[in-house]
DNA sequence: TTGTATGCGTTATCAA
DNA sequence: TTGATAACGCATACAA
């Protein structure tokens, strides 16, 4: 009863007990501080007692403890990423596998463990941010997106937390935060332009929610290469989608219906993520609109499968890998020089020309 | 310099010490251990205490050190994902994000938190969950692929830690460990059979590596079929992609270059995975090859976009959500009930009827 | 170069 | 119903 009693205090994976910092010391006979020291390679501990303790340490099968270590370093060297409030939807869109490969790429580098956000409201993933900070659960955040309204920056700022932005920061001053990001309205602005290039006056804009940040850019970048080029924006040109339900693709297919059932009807169209595009495609195949013939598209980020659409859509290049790797670089600089000054890094975009454009 | 060194030792966020225990223990005069009931809620504090603990919590903002608790608990409240060794590549398929979603979902309903794996080689991922279990990181592990010769599993049984795969386990027995799973040799053996009534006698069979355990059962599944319709099996009408590097839907369109350069080539596909099918889509039309016209092509997954190929292919929905929710399903209940027997579960598929398949 | 003592923030045991 | 105390496993300031 006793025994059952004081065998619950000891840590047992598979039924033996783990091996402490304290077990190696008293088969070394030094004291458990040694062991310790030995771990961080001190270099206080002559060569000699370093390798009788690290012996005595594989004998043992010895692991460290990572929660008493964080306890005792407040430090867990995990960083939290924070996915978006749709994630349940925007999970499909290959955008945000390929930041994660990026961020686990150099997470993995550095020696940093990654923390998942789960939660799928608004309200939900900022419980879990103050989790994650109070808790001491991670060392820093990266955030995925960033939309207006957001709460959890200014309290991450507020606290003064390590945390790095995938995305530009809206009602906050670029200086005082740091992020990595697109020119996406350059970006958007050169889409454009290169449509207008090839003789179209007629442009359409399909894009997700005003709500992010990504989106109210872009549409800057298509207004603006309408105006310079005294282009007159048309309103029932501009379809953006506010049901966060919708899945992507679904969005592209029911811009396609509003535009193409106006009355003056586009010629080509600036869609704003590759998926998106796929369901205009799908779409624009179901009624018959040809593309490049009848109907020019330009899209964004050239996700892998984005080459496989037929016809293969021309889009931009983001570099969506470096963007999540670069974050994570800058994250990991923040945590471990919290005084340095922010930073911020553009990511550049690539224009990939295939077979979706074609000349009025 | 004493000062500076004594405020070291308390945890801060954003320069104000964290709250703790001990310092709503004191605003209340109770004892910490008091509150540390409170916060379990204990059914032997009073309703009163209670209250004055619950609104001094409130006042001065605590938020419980979930290190300390781990490491007083034992438990962490947080699983561990296990990417295949191929994550880099493999993330690509939306195969991934969709379990992960389904994981997600299941551990916010729970209560629990996703430890990312980030290693990109055997031998790295191997380490990562070792340090998983010995550093006390998660409670428990969900394996997200089943290969051959894979050490993780067997290294979990033998230490007992809870654990659930997703796939069908090899070379274990399995009844020793609660998985979940499709069937994934009824599915595919359903799939040819399915070409196979439409007329069709030269089908061609593409897919991933036979160390994944899901590519043995696709092609047994195909196998059977054959056999079962008196067709003999040609080996040249399989191809197997062993090369990790390359990306999925670049396999799909080599391994069409090599079954068309067949003298007698296939006039229908079984094909595993709807992105490589993407790629056979692609590459068959630069081919000039029509599909169903000239070949049909079933394939597996049901992925998000797999509707918006040309053109929509018939393929296998396996459900992967519920793949991810069940297992995590599982996984608590295992974490909970460590001697509980182990389960299995084979989550149902569905086949989805597009147009890449014609009659003969 | 090493040991002692203490603290990190919780939970749990035992006593009151 | 509550409090004192020890323990979880590690790291570090200080002493030796």
């Amino acid at each position: 009863m006793i025994q059952s009693t004081r065998d619950n205090k000891k840590r047992k994976v598979g039924g033996t007990a783990m091996v402490t910092i304290k077990d190696v010391a008293k088969r070394v006979n030094v004291s458990p501080s040694t062991v310790s020291r030995v771990i961080a390679n001190s270099s206080r501990i002559s060569e000699k007692t370093k390798e009788r303790v690290r012996r005595a340490m594989d004998e043992l099968g010895y692991h460290p403890n990572l929660n008493a270590r964080s306890l005792s370093n407040k430090a867990t060297q995990t960083i939290g990423v924070i996915m978006p409030i749709t994630a349940q939807y925007s999970f499909q869109n290959p955008f945000f596998p390929e930041v994660i490969r990026g961020i686990s790429m150099k997470a993995y580098q550095d020696n940093y463990g990654l923390y998942l956000s789960t939660g799928q409201k608004e309200e939900e993933i900022f419980e879990e941010v103050k989790q994650m900070v109070y808790g001491g659960r991670v060392d820093g955040i990266l955030l995925l997106y960033s939309s207006i309204n957001d709460k959890i920056m200014p309290f991450l700022q507020e606290k003064n937390f390590p945390f790095v932005l995938i995305g530009r920061p809206h009602n906050i001053d670029e200086n005082d935060i740091t992020f990595v990001n697109n020119d996406n309205v350059k970006k958007t602005k050169t889409l454009t332009e290169y449509l207008l290039l090839l003789g179209h006056k007629k442009i359409g804009f399909i894009s997700g929610s005003l709500d992010y940040v990504v989106t109210i850019d872009n549409l800057e970048g298509y207004k603006t290469a309408l105006n310079n080029a005294n282009i007159s924006i048309r309103e029932e040109y501009i379809v953006l989608e506010e049901n966060y339900q919708k899945e992507i693709m679904e969005t592209g297919q029911d811009a396609v219906i509003e535009l193409m059932s106006l009355e003056e009807r586009p010629t080509a169209l600036v869609v704003t993520d590759d998926i998106m595009t796929f369901g205009v495609l799908s779409m624009l195949g179901e009624m018959g609109i040809r593309v490049p013939e009848d109907l020019s598209i330009v899209s964004s980020n050239n996700v892998m499968i984005s080459e496989l659409s037929s016809p293969p859509m021309t889009t931009a290049d983001i570099n969506i890998y470096d963007l999540g790797y670069k974050g994570v670089e800058y994250l990991i600089n923040k945590i471990k020089e919290p005084e340095l000054p922010e930073k911020k890094l553009i990511v550049p975009y690539k224009l990939i020309k295939r077979q979706s454009c074609k000349k009025i």
